[in-house]
DNA sequence: GGTTATGTGCAACCAAACATTGCAGAAGGA
DNA sequence: TCCTTCTGCAATGTTTGGTTGCACATAACC
């Protein structure tokens, strides 16, 4: 009974700077490597090597506009991620919940 | 507005093995290095390893018994990382929901 | 038009992290 | 005791995140 979870999905928003990529493309609706690297405390290259990541998974979409490349969040599968984190965390949440109950069942059977 | 998250807990819990790893733990209630790479593809090392970093991060604990060294889950601090999880999946959602209605709103104005 | 500035892409190189193989030591079971 | 099994350490390979350096294209300015 694992949790299914689509690994390459999951990695591309493991990383760091790839969530607050993320992150900084929708607070201000899109962006460039360049205007990303600005606010980033790595290079403009590096930027670009990750908006790749990004886009190889799907959750950014390129739109060439004269000589620069702006980058916008898809939507749906942005959702789609988020819905795993979520997943992840309420199943932990839940075995962690039924261990408990079980110690608890334990302990008042101890006692009698 | 950023989210606040421990870097050095989500990229323990990043990794796909190592996720899968608390899978485990969290189902048998326990286990050594051995019996998880007998159930990962990976091998025994390599979840040594893994086991040393959820160690360093408090996800798990271990307890020498016998010749063997005996992990499990910490309960608190696996409950504080799903807690990470669904913060930064609800940010997401509320975000983009934010968006989506300032762009309905942007369409009724665009009708009349 | 020509020059300068800005945005992009490619290649080489570095360092850290994930994973492997190989070997040696310690603890149980026959 | 002998053999199996579980562990830990060291050397090595491979991938990934990051950097620097350079070349090229497009836009802006004179």
């Amino acid at each position: 009974m694992t949790v299914a979870v689509d690994d390459d999905l999951w990695s591309a928003i493991g990383d760091p700077t790839r969530r607050r990529m993320l992150d900084l493309l929708l607070a201000d609706g899109g962006g460039t490597a360049t205007t990303l690297s600005d606010r980033l405390p790595v290079t403009r290259q590096a930027v670009a090597k990750h908006l790749g990541v990004l886009d190889r998974v799907g959750l950014v979409h390129v739109t060439p506009a004269g000589r620069e490349m702006r980058y916008r969040v898809d939507d749906a599968q942005l959702a789609r991620a988020a819905a795993q984190l979520a997943e992840v965390g309420s199943t932990w949440d839940a075995r962690l919940r039924r261990i408990k109950r079980i110690a608890e069942a334990v302990q008042r059977t101890r006692e009698r």
